[in-house]
DNA sequence: ACAAAAGTGTTACGCCTACACCCATGA
DNA sequence: TCATGGGTGTAGGCGTAACACTTTTGT
């Protein structure tokens, strides 16, 4: 990876948190910066010629190798505060960044935050970029020491989740094609912050019709077997074009 | 007004969307550009050193007079397509670009889009800034033609409102202190894009018990007079945090 | 047989919908 | 007195919340 900043927008970055689901719990993928402690979100900046949308994409698929991700922008993160000369300054140390690319990396940044959903069973082997030695899951509960406001960034993406899960296809993008309406309200506990009701959950869910009977139960678990359903795509689309709840 | 382009982010500007809220129709405020058939809306460019959400306070204080304007980020316009090499052509022909300022006006721009609310009564006077010959309100049904993509802008920035009706302080925001009933219901029409049944949305309205009854009565109107409300802001607050209608 | 999680049904309550008539006001 | 919009009540249905026991599976 070479740099070219003059090919790229300056003083703005797009950062990505890259959700997954995975043993019930949140997962966000994390990158360890080379010989430091703390780590990063994927991200990257926006060449002159290319659409915004299209390089969060590119971050994304050179991290996991998938390219149909589905993704959205949440939030701009533009305080002058977030820019810590001292974070650049030790990149610079570090040896993590060129040189040459010094007063690219002095600006004032701006950045761009979006987030975006994948089955964990996709992404197994993430790729670090350049700067970074690991690329690895970490659950959302357990965050590691971040850079900068990453960390903010992360909740806000969270909080994000939390307001469009009525309108947004967070399941089907998290869930592998087949799961269990158990799992299914996992990830809605998770993503709501609280517990919901069995039997209300699977009344409620089942009542908008975008769930398919697969006749298949999961094997291999330790206990009742679940029957496994998957998502009735159409259906789940045009649900979420009105919102599940949405109320006047 | 002089540009400083060596104290601007560069690459980047602000839009606001300024939405009130008069005569039944939602207004937004548009700025007609100087020799120009074209309508804009209000926005800016981000200094240096400061955060982008005084930027836009800052665009709207200079346009309104106003300085504690509710304002919230609702997108980021990002697509290499939205950059007209002939816009920039005209604004420079036209002479509203200083000569110097060529450079700065040519790059790519992503802009971030600001919707903001204010009390129509509050911003009888607005002020045009230094490219445009006036500045005035335009009902969201009649639009005149607007540059690059501010329609697009404005469409979305409605898109939101009708999203975030449940969670942000929007009828506070463009209603006047006191307001009956059926001027809020109006508002919701309006947003919604649809007719609400009169007697159910009051009993609605009031069962979240965030209207205070005044005791007056709205003079002048050539029909029966309402009763006049105030918003009980302590309890809006505190509903909006949970979300009116939020489901689950 | 035990532990762990899945599956299921009912009741009570509240909220939402739909709907029609009277009232206050200015012209 | 007329036109216009404001204000009110009720019945039926639907969705939601609360709640406990039985079933399946692996160990």
């Amino acid at each position: 990876m070479t740099f070219n900043p003059s090919e790229l927008q300056p003083g703005i970055s797009i950062d990505c948190v890259l959700f997954s689901f995975h043993n019930r719990m949140l997962k966000v993928l994390l990158l360890k910066l080379k010989n430091m402690d703390k780590w990063a979100l994927p991200g990257g900046f926006i060449t002159k010629d290319k659409d915004i949308d299209s390089e969060a994409r590119a971050v994304l698929e050179k991290r996991t190798g998938l390219n149909d991700i589905f993704l959205r922008q949440f939030y701009v993160f533009g305080d002058v505060s977030r820019n810590e000369r001292s974070h650049s300054e030790l990149l610079l140390e570090k040896g993590i960044i060129p040189r040459e690319a010094r007063s690219f990396f002095e600006q004032r940044f701006i950045t761009i935050g979006y987030y975006a959903l994948v089955e964990f069973e996709e992404v197994k082997q993430p790729k670090p970029d350049f700067a970074s030695e690991t690329c690895t899951w970490f659950s959302l509960e357990d965050l590691p020491e971040l850079i900068l406001d990453h960390e903010k960034i992360i909740t806000k993406a969270h909080e994000t989740l939390k307001l469009e899960l009525n309108y947004q296809p967070i399941g089907l993008n998290l869930l592998p094609e087949q799961f269990s309406i158990p799992e299914l309200q996992a990830l809605y506990e998770i993503i709501l912050g609280k517990k919901l009701d069995r039997r209300n959950f699977r009344r409620k869910i089942m009542g908008y019709d975008i769930l398919k009977d697969t006749r298949k139960k999961r094997k291999g678990v330790k206990h009742k077997s679940p029957l496994l359903y998957e998502f009735d795509k159409k259906k789940y689309q045009k649900a979420m074009e009105a919102g599940l709840n949405s109320g006047w």
